[in-house]
DNA sequence: CTAGTTGCAAATCATTTGCACTTGC
DNA sequence: GCAAGTGCAAATGATTTGCAACTAG
């Protein structure tokens, strides 16, 4: 069985063609955080035949099952990745948008400290830095 | 001359009714974190006649001036705080929605750390810590 | 078979914009 | 006086929803 159809039956949700394509595109573009519009258009270059509605049903339902990740960088629009085993965050470029990600351990010790202290048992976070990347600098 | 007025001023704005009126809105309301909406329905409740779009103006041209910042936690709209001398990031309880401020400087100093480490110029950033608060962790 | 899914078009929500009128300097 | 600011209504862009047709289990 293929990793994605496990991956939704796990999830309790019904394999269908529409998920499976989704699925298989995000994990087909590992790092790219693309919007629910450029993974439809996405969809169709690939000549898959998907709702955008559905699109946007399926990235939400496999958000809460815990298979996909909602991002909101600045500027309106989220964008999507296919959930990782090992959690991490993201640095934008103010310039050309690009995206890195990274992960630091002191960081997130520090931050569930911080919620502690304020009384909070932290469930989650989301962490965006915002700067010129090496490329942009230059300009 | 009043605060506010040499804010504007300062940032040159021109002092007008709909600024002053929004910036005092917001430093009566310092910690409230309200929407956009809500920030209307309030001026509305003091009797005072700023359309919606006039709001979102103000908001928009104040936060590139500095005078005030423009937060989006999850869940779509954005919500408005007056600039406060000091940086400070926002722990949000998922349950009730209450917000709170806190600052760390170790959090602060690895982030600008992390983004050297990866080539960029931190400009700025964003990180919000959701969880349970206080009260909400006993229902 | 039938509850869950999908595609389409229409609806919604937050925010922005065009335009004629008003106001700060 | 005139450029900048404002209110209103209409436009926009992202996302959601109603509904009838379709499909996985």
């Amino acid at each position: 069985m293929k990793r994605i159809t496990k991956k939704l039956k796990d999830a309790g949700l019904k394999v269908t063609a529409a998920r499976m394509k989704i699925l298989e595109l995000l994990e087909s573009n590992r790092g790219t955080h693309a919007s629910a519009e450029e993974l439809y258009r996405m969809m169709l270059e690939r000549g898959e035949d998907i709702g955008i509605a559905t699109l946007y049903r399926v990235l939400t339902q496999c958000e809460q099952a815990g298979l996909v990740e909602r991002l909101q960088f600045e500027g309106g629009r989220a964008v999507f990745e296919i959930a990782e085993e090992s959690h991490h965050d993201h640095i934008v470029c103010v310039r050309c948008g690009q995206v890195q990600e990274f992960h630091d351990e002191v960081i997130e010790a520090r931050q569930r400290e911080v919620a502690r202290d304020a009384g909070f048992e932290m469930e989650d976070h989301s962490m965006v830095l915002y700067g010129l990347c090496p490329g942009c600098r230059g300009d």
